[in-house]
DNA sequence: TCCATTTGTCTATTTAACTAGACAAGTTCG
DNA sequence: CGAACTTGTCTAGTTAAATAGACAAATGGA
């Protein structure tokens, strides 16, 4: 839809390499949809892009690199997945829950955990005099084994002293959650920007350089309201969409 | 706030130029609010990203073109702007109300118009038959005279074929809708991703190569549920946040 | 005024990125 | 088989990016 057929629209001396301009076309593509199982020659991709068939190689010795190609000699290029997942963002976003039916197995991973003193935007948020105590967990959610987003959460030490180890154990927010009492819980508000991944990010999420991440900033509640988590979670941009369904 | 003061993360040979990450980082950093007024010198700098005090004067150059930076011999090198807008989308997301109250002024502007057919993904998010008549809108939104996003806009031929000289006449896409006897509408979905700005976006929004935009593919629909309006909007990912306030 | 600090400019060298062309080596299909 | 395609590999030459060092020019404060 809207066509915009990528046309070719490498530009030089930008200080982003052309092979690497157009190993992100390609892969924009493919997520779009624009190709299907195969690539087209080499040669052809070279003249679409107006660069030399080496360039061209690069491009896709890069994508090979990363798992989203896989070069035959003689046959071609192959594309080896696609799929992009869709997260749902509402008043009740689960993780795993919203990537129910598109992926066979989800999986949250706890990463670092450490205790901080609150800083003011995030004491605000919470409802919490600056310098409370906080748990801060940094997780990274899987769906496939493809790293999805990684998330840094904040909680009042004191309350949920035992997130950690109930999220290492069950491996899901919510049902860490339950463990420690809360059986339902809502979110208030989600603030979205995007920006290159980070050195950090890139690791976490398995990403080269140049990628894109979404960064959300949410705080979940109780039912009644009160504030028990603020979050920070980055998706991988080339493997997601997020869905936002007004209710009417 | 999650401190990760972007501690000299620089890769070599990813691709993309040392000068062109550094730059990124910077512009990142400010956007974070992390300098005030004016930047750490050159040779600070250098140090920090582990890089040649010309390749950080390579960034610098590149920020100073944008007009984010100003350098002075002798002085230093200053910030010369940095506030981001924050746009709430609701239920009720409209472009200038959104951005009242944080810049003086707000401004639509047309620039083209097409009618085509209406492929299926379009024909049925409107609940019309694939093949109908579709009005094509690029429009160019701005805040302060800065460029905040572009959309390309699809209506009913038959039913809005006057609006394309309304937007043009009012600047505003509701006070367009009113003009042809839509007194009120609702978002029913948006779907989110981000990914690094396209040739035509890049112009459109006046944006460097390496630049990050958000697409939000919406569809809005009178009171009732009817759809009338399927839109994909890319904002610049380093102007705006994206404010999402979950409703009741 | 003098001095320390800042950005600006220059030359030289090295390394990475890109282009060009030729040919080998595999696959597919008639 | 053999012709027509594909990717893989090699050499060679050009252009852009990055490093290194030296010094000029402007600023601000003691």
């Amino acid at each position: 839809m809207s066509e915009e057929k990528s046309s070719g629209a490498v530009e030089r001396r930008s200080g982003v390499a052309l092979w690497r301009q157009i190993a992100d076309a390609i892969r924009q593509a493919i997520a779009d949809g624009e190709y299907e199982g195969m690539m087209p020659g080499e040669i052809a991709l070279a003249a679409r892009f107006g660069v030399n068939r080496h360039t061209v190689r690069a491009a896709i010795a890069a994508l090979v690199e990363e798992g989203l190609l896989e070069s035959v000699q003689g046959r071609g290029t192959l594309i080896r997945r696609q799929t992009r997942f869709t997260f749902p963002i509402t008043r009740r976003t689960r993780f795993s829950e919203g990537l129910a039916g598109q992926s066979r197995d989800r999986d949250i991973r706890l990463v670092a955990e450490e205790r901080i003193k609150a800083d003011p935007v995030i004491a605000a948020a919470l409802t919490l005099e600056p310098g409370a105590e906080l748990l801060k967990l940094t997780l990274v959610s899987r769906a496939d084994g493809v790293p999805v987003s990684t998330s840094i959460n904040y909680f009042n030490a004191a309350r949920f002293s035992g997130m950690a180890a109930a999220v290492r154990e069950t491996g899901s927010i919510t049902r860490a959650y339950a463990m420690l009492g809360v059986t339902d819980y809502i979110r208030l508000t989600t603030d979205l920007t995007a920006r290159l991944a980070d050195e950090r990010e890139r690791l976490l999420l398995e990403l080269k350089p140049g990628a894109v991440v979404m960064e959300a900033r949410a705080v979940n509640a109780l039912p009644d309201g009160a504030p028990i988590q603020y979050a920070v979670t980055c998706f991988a941009a080339d493997r997601v969409t997020l869905k936002l369904d007004m209710p009417v």
